[in-house]
DNA sequence: CTGGCTGCTGTTATACTGTAGCGTTATCGC
DNA sequence: GCGATAACGCTACAGTATAACAGCAGCCAG
């Protein structure tokens, strides 16, 4: 048929940034496509190191600056307590998802859980804060983990 | 009479601590109490800044060691979308709490919501998540700043 | 075509944040 | 006192992020 079998990650930017009239350029794909094909969260520096590919000895504002552009297009999200960046897995619509974060695998899932939205839209509401931007991150261990019991 | 009629964030940090057994240093009440005459979230190196009284200069590894053990023991926060520490506002019993934080004025109120605590656990319920450290922050434009016109 | 403008990239240098490691000093239980 | 432990001071360094400037490609008005 028409349509391939499913569309990556990587076609769906491409589809997203055409429509939204910005480039998603080589550089900024590359940081995307280690992103996404990541297990685990990186570090802007580890991203730095995987983009090295032969010789040329990339800098940091480099990748910087093309993680600056994937997180304003919202197909990245930065994971404060970690330093560390993941790709969106529903980049589609902006948000700020929030994340259960495993600290014995690494595992990183996202969530954009209705009733935790609403809970601090409307604790910002009752103080009158109007909110631009939100960080919410579980650390913990993920239910594969605890099953092994290797919590520690 | 014998109680007087108001006590402090340091004073009852040091019923607290000895309650508890643990110890409230010089060092470490010195840094307490920097944090919560500050009205506005510091940075370490801003809090080591403060602690040089005329001439001896203090290094990193003094204020890193005392704010471990002031977050141990739930005195202080840290913003992690800040790289900031925060002195807590009711530190009696133990908890993780959610901040909204303005961006244009640096007021940081925090919360510790019902509503939201029990959306993040419910939330991790459903995956068998089992959590340990929530850091919930809302970046955005206060009341106050929104009231004045200075929201940008 | 030409020249200016804009946006992206490359590079150097540097600022900011946090820790390892080690020796010394204070504190506490005995 | 005395040994064990906790806290402190210090040097050095690791990790994270940005400022500032230069080059280059594409686009468009003139
Ligand atoms: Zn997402
Ligand atoms: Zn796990
Ligand atoms: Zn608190
Ligand atoms: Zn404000």
């Amino acid at each position: 048929m028409g349509t391939p079998a499913a569309f990556g990650p990587l076609e769906r930017a491409d589809a997203l940034c055409v429509r939204r009239g910005v480039r998603l350029t080589p550089q900024r794909r590359r940081v995307l496509a280690i992103l996404c094909s990541a297990s685990r969260p990186l570090g802007a520096y580890e991203i730095l190191e995987a983009m090295r590919d032969g010789s040329r000895p990339l800098a940091p504002p480099t990748v910087y600056r093309a993680l600056d552009f994937l997180l304003e297009q919202g197909l990245v999200h930065k994971l404060e307590s970690l330093h560390a960046f993941i790709g969106c897995r529903h980049p589609d619509h902006p948000h700020s998802g929030q994340f259960l974060i495993c600290r014995t695998c690494g595992l990183v899932t996202e969530l954009e859980d209705e009733a935790i939205c609403e809970s601090l839209r409307s604790a910002a509401d009752e103080t009158g804060f109007r909110p631009e931007r939100r960080v919410v991150e579980v650390l913990g261990v993920c239910a594969c983990c605890v099953g092994k019991g290797v919590e520690g």
